[in-house]
DNA sequence: TCTGGGGTCCTAGGACCC
DNA sequence: TCTGGGGTCCTAGGACCC
């Protein structure tokens, strides 16, 4: 029997492509008297800047914010201030309480976002979408890629990454980072490198002199969990990870993200530039302006809820899709989040029906403590189209509540409620 | 000053079937 | 009386990413 296994290919030439500080830029290009200035996207609605008699815009100030809104992206000037994605925009107030605080607007980003794809897609068709603002980039076939210029054998893919930078520029009047290398993993690292506007070749050789030095956190896949551990056990490069022995990262961190961070670590990776995938969950979630109470709180979280189902069937007819497990998702004051799903015999796409199955998931759930997040999600997806594949009726299984659940202890009003 | 919203993948235990 | 092993599905939680 012959393995189905894709040749041992010679180097592949992988590119990552980053835009830079994609929101902020998208925004600068409508506000350009903010270029230069510490702007910081984030937060919603009424922020949005406003036009003043004489014909000048008035931006909100981040020191004016108040909620409980994060920061989506920043100027590399808010970035110097140490205003970073993911930071609490209350607590970014403290560090650069002038900086200018813009409303995120997803839609403008999507459409800049569509644009910048498709001028990649002229060069080079084989793309690896990996959200709004990157991309992966396979150019093994891609004519000249491999030729070398003049002495340097890497000239050819040079001036063609050079070349979508250029026609990504032209497209968007954006700038972005790219990082050509042999596989996924080293191209992400390399399309860092050089950021902003920065363009970063690699080989296997460069990998000592490059990755190694690099911080554990730099590879994709090392959150702050793995790095926290790798840390306490007294490693801080990537280097020290290729220099472990392989069983004693598996002794300490499990037998496949051992196995995996030790093949990381050494820049290999062998996993395809995939162009084509389907989801496998929708969601959607709030989280609100204060913490609500199910019983204090009965109608505002059931309106809440039933119009978190009815833009989740929103989504599923927009993108054709229905599906057989509902989940529901509450995070509590204190930040303690809970899940509970329920599949059901035959797949629903309609929110009376999700909101049904939700809500039954509700009832599992100690309901006692105030929420400060209502999320519903649907998986196990098909095509109403599709074959319809009948399962066999699965009895519930009776199973003991786990630690965090609550068979009894709800009070029937708060079930009431949703 | 508490920490958004949309995802994917992995693990682990129990049910259930062969 | 005690003891199987493999495989899949379901559920909950958690790490991680953009």
């Amino acid at each position: 029997m012959s393995a189905p296994t894709v040749p041992p290919l010679p180097d592949r030439l992988i590119a990552h492509l980053d835009m830079d500080a994609f929101y902020a830029s998208v925004e600068l290009l409508r506000y350009p008297e903010l270029k230069g200035l510490p702007v910081v996207i984030g937060g919603r609605r009424d922020h949005a800047p406003r036009l003043r008699p004489d014909g000048t815009r008035e931006f909100a100030r981040l020191r004016d914010y108040t909620g409980r809104g994060v920061a989506t992206t920043s100027t590399y000037a808010a970035r110097d201030l140490g205003v970073f994605s993911a930071m609490g925009l209350m607590k970014a107030a403290l560090r650069a309480p002038d900086a200018i605080l813009l409303p995120t607007d997803f839609e403008r980003y999507r459409h800049y976002s569509r644009l910048f794809k498709a001028a990649v897609a002229e060069i080079a068709p084989v793309i690896e979408d990996r959200g709004i603002d990157e991309i992966y980039i396979d150019l093994s076939e891609v004519p000249g890629a491999r030729e070398a210029v003049g002495h340097d054998p890497l000239g050819g893919v040079r001036a063609l990454a050079r070349e979508i930078k250029n026609s990504v520029f032209s497209a968007t009047g954006l700038t972005c980072s790219i990082g050509v290398t042999p596989n996924k993993l080293l191209s992400k690292i390399a399309s860092e490198l050089d950021k902003p506007d920065g363009l970063t070749v690699l080989t296997r050789d460069d990998i000592p002199g490059r990755i190694w030095p690099l911080a554990v956190r730099k590879i994709n896949g090392i959150g702050p969990k793995a790095a926290a551990k790798l840390n306490a056990l007294g490693i801080e490069t990537v280097g020290q990870i290729a220099a472990a022995e392989p069983l004693w990262l598996i002794q300490n961190f499990g037998k496949s993200y051992g196995a995996w961070l030790h093949e990381a670590s050494h820049g290999r990776d062998n996993r395809p530039v995939v162009t084509h995938s389907e989801p496998v969950s929708i969601s959607r979630e709030t989280t609100f302006e204060r913490d609500l109470h199910a019983v204090h709180d009965k109608a505002e979280l059931g309106a809440i809820f039933t119009e978190l189902c009815e833009q989740l069937a929103r989504d599923l007819a927009r993108k054709g899709y229905q599906g057989r497990t509902v989940g529901l998702k509450l995070r509590f004051e204190g930040f303690v989040t809970v899940t509970r799903d329920l599949t059901l015999d035959q797949p629903i796409a309609d929110a009376a029906a999700i909101r049904r199955a939700a809500g039954s998931c509700l009832k599992r759930v100690d309901l006692s403590k105030r929420l400060r997040l209502l999320g519903v999600r649907i998986g196990n997806l098909s095509r109403p189209g599709e074959a319809l594949q009948l399962k066999p009726a699965r009895r519930a299984p009776a199973r003991k509540p786990g630690p965090s659940e609550d068979k009894a202890a709800p009070r029937l009003e708060s079930l009431e409620l949703f």
